[in-house]
This record gives structure tokens, sequence and C-alpha cells, in this order.
DNA sequence: CGAAGATGCGAACACTGTACGCAGGCCGGA
DNA sequence: TCCGGCCTGCGTACAGTGTTCGCATCTTCG
């Protein structure tokens, strides 16, 4: 915004049209073109989120114009589905190993789940378009997936993808939803989970259970996501090998 | 819209004071209220999506202005965490049963995939604001789990209740979002997925799975997302199970 | 009857995504 | 060298959003 401004003041285009009002191009500013712009849309989704992005924030980034984006991107939600595609670049699946295709599977997982937690806004994303998306990045992340599965020798790999996946996006999508509202907070992890505390044990007064686990506050709140995490993970995987016949 | 122009017509209410334009509510018409409200927005939404969803729009349904809403609900976001309680309230899950629990626990998540594809903003807006909603009809589903997988033996139920649940969501997230698409296009599933065929098969064209799996057209595509969910379950409850020590 | 509080709402504000048409730069052919 | 067509950027504008404010009215109670 501020770099955009000061371009129109500088060269003082604009309104008053004028022959010394040429435009310019910054030689270092390498143009907008639609990697660009997906790019920095990355970047201003993780930074705040993403009801924080807007067209006219992101074309100010890049000294653009709000409308100038249209040229390369045809309208918000292709921009938002790039912007998925993109950060599932980050995801890695290990080579199919049929020795160990458990352990390979749990890292693609937690692959998956780092990421999301990277990039908060990537499961509800997700969630929101399906995956029927059909970028290049999600169909090599299935293959690969798929390439495991049939080494391990599942007869209908995408049977099990779709299992692991619902399982990978479920918890993921529940877990950045928490970090968000976390970092909303601008407490730490900890400290807004004490505040929550008084209002999460009335509502649960008369569960039994429920009060039960909301009893004392949980001394490491990120670390226990990762045992949830990983907890589930392992019950799912152990549920894929019995069906695969161990 | 309608009703709101008639009445303000009707009464010649508006711009014009006058002693006689005098405001009188219809008889049969219930008042303004948060439960109307929230009724009629999850109406809205079951109809038109979450996009269509705006507070003037709700507000000329129920015959109000925008901005009457906002005497009984404090924003947006407060009355859609409303409607997902709501709708939450669908959801059965059986009384516990320590026989066999693994009936109860599949038609418990069986039921919230009912709930939510009756729904379909419901798994998304779940995802975007997690589990942390805490409205009496989540807490008492989750209870009601909770007992389940007590009675069951389970050590911690919350673990088991988070693995469910997350492969639940998972798996609905994503087909609610396939649902909200094909109902977009006015299709029918069958022949939407026959136009989207093939721009799939390209996409997944170097991949080898993929391909095989775009290879043929399915003949009963919701069928077979039954059978998706189910396949997932089983595998997720075997796994619970064998935890158990089963 | 009159005061106090609850309720509805028109107008306004600061935004949003996007269509349109103009202006200027770039490139191939005469 | 000039010229025409294309590609790119963008100012303006439109219809719509959530929400605030202050006024008008209705309801209720003393």
């Amino acid at each position: 915004m501020t770099a955009k401004t000061s371009r129109n003041e500088s060269q003082g285009r604009g309104s008053i049209p004028s022959v010394w009002a040429r435009r310019r191009r910054e030689p270092d500013q390498p143009a907008l073109s639609r990697a660009a712009i997906v790019r920095e849309a990355v970047v201003m989704l993780d930074a705040d989120g993403i009801e924080a992005l807007s067209m006219r924030k992101l074309g100010a980034r890049l000294n653009a114009g709000a409308t100038s984006l249209y040229r390369h991107v045809a309208t918000k939600d292709e921009l938002l589905e790039l912007a998925v595609d993109e950060v599932l670049a980050e995801v890695v699946v290990p080579a199919a190993d049929a020795a160990d295709w458990r352990a390979a599977v749990t890292e693609a997982a937690g692959s998956f789940r780092a990421t999301a937690l990277r990039h908060p806004w990537l499961a509800p994303m997700l969630g929101q378009a399906g995956l029927a998306y059909l970028g290049p990045n999600l169909m090599a992340f299935s293959e690969r997936l798929a390439d495991l599965f049939a080494a391990a020798g599942f007869p209908e790999p995408s049977r099990a993808i779709d299992t692991l996946l619902a399982y990978a996006i479920g918890m993921s999508v529940s877990e950045a939803a928490w970090l968000t509202m976390v970092a909303r907070s601008g407490e730490s992890e900890a400290d807004f989970v004490a505040r929550l505390m008084p209002t999460a044990r009335e509502a649960a007064a008369d569960h039994r259970h429920l009060a039960d686990s909301y009893a004392a506050p949980p001394p490491d709140p990120a670390g226990l996501r990762d045992d949830k995490f990983a907890y589930g993970l392992d019950i799912v995987v152990e549920g894929l090998a019995r069906r695969l016949g161990g």
C-alpha cells in the first residue's frame, strides 16, 4: 500500500494525465505474474489468516492495483485453489517400501499435519473445496500414497488413502482451528487454555466424563496435541494393517 | 424481502413519519427471537449454502430489518455458532451398551455423517471453528460418546472420541464439499461426474494409480460414497478394538 | 397517566469481489 | 522508421457485505 502510494506520488500518475507522467516498472520488482501473486498470497494467508486476504491488500503488497491481479487469476477462489496446491508441495511422502509401509504411511500423515499447521488456512480450505481440486501437487501427493499402499499389498489403494486422509484432514482441521483461535487471542497456548478453563468447566458441568477431562489444565498443550494425533494415527494404521491381513 | 416491502408499503412506514403510520406486528408472525432467527438461518443455510446467508436476507425472511437481528445475536459469527449447535441436536448416539459397543459407535458416526450431509455447511463450519464450540448439543454429543467408550472399557474415552470424530469429520467435510459442488452445478451427481471425467483423467495422466481409479465412471456415486465411509469407519473401529485388547 | 426499558430499523461507514474501458508499453511487419 | 495489434496495469464504478448509531415506537410497570 505504501509502496503503491509512493509510486503514484513520485511519478505523478493517476488522475492527471501528462506526457511526463510515464509509467516505468522498477526493474528490481519482478513484474506481476501468477507465480508471484500466489506466492505472496500464501505469505499473507500465513501471516494474518484467511479473512485478512483481500484482493486490494494483496495487490498493494505487490505494488499493483487490486484489479491488475485479474489479468493473471480469474477469480479469488481460483487464487485460493492455487495457494492450496502451492503449499501441498511441502508434504513429503516417503518412497514406496513394502517392508515397512506402516512407518512410511505414518510419516506421510505426519508431514501432512505439519504442513497443515504451518499453514492453518489449508485444512479448512481443503474442507471447503474438497479433494476435487485436481491440482498437480495434490495429484502427486495422492499418487505417492497410492504407490505406498499398492506396494504394501492393498488391493484397492484408493480406499486406504481415503481413510488415512479423512483422519489426517479431520484432525488437522480441528487443530488448525484451535491454533487460529489461540493466535487471535494473542496469548500463549497455555494461557489461552487457562483462561478458557472456567467457561469450559461450566459448559461441561452436568456431563460426567467431560467434567473429568476438564478437571486439570494440561501442562503441555502442544505436546498433548502431538500425542493425540499420533494415538489416533496409530489406531488407523493398525486398522489398515488388520484389513491387509496382518 | 417481499414481505418486508409489502409491510412498509401497506402501512406507509419508513421515510414519512406520520401519526397514522403506526407499526403493528402481524400476530401470526411470532416476533423476532433468538430461536426463530437461528431456525430460519438454518433453513437458509440448507437451501443456498453458507455464502448465500447475509444478515439482510435473513432479516427480510423474518419480516424484519437487517439490523434488528443484532438485538438478539451479537454478531454473524455467533449466529453461525448457534446454527451449528442447533443442527448438532440431530445427531443420535445410542445408549451405552458394553456388549456391542462397536455397533453403537458405528451408528453414532453414521448419524453424524448423515447430519453433516443433510446440512452441508456443518462440516466446513466445524472445521473452521473447531470443536472448541462448547455449545450444549456438542457437549451432550461428546458426553454420550464418552459414555459409550467408557462402558466399552476404554481407559481414556476422550482419546477414542478424538480419533473417531477426526475420521468422521474428515470424511464428512470432503463429502459435503463434493455435494456442494454438485448442487451448484445443477446436474445430477452422475452427470456431474461424467462431465468432470475428462478433466480428471487429464490431470491424472502421468500418475499410474490415479489413472486406474479414473478409468471408468462409477455407476452409482452415492452408493460408492456410502461404501467408502463404511469401509474407513470399519478400519477405525477395528483399530480401536485392537487398542482395547480385543 | 407517565416514566423506563426493550425492541425495531433507516442511514451511514468502511469494506469486499469484480466488470469495464482506457492508457501505456511491447513486439512483429512494412 | 513507423505503425498496428496485443498484452498488461489500473481508476472508476457497482452491488453487496457486516456492523454502529441514534431515533422512533411498543410494552410494561409504578
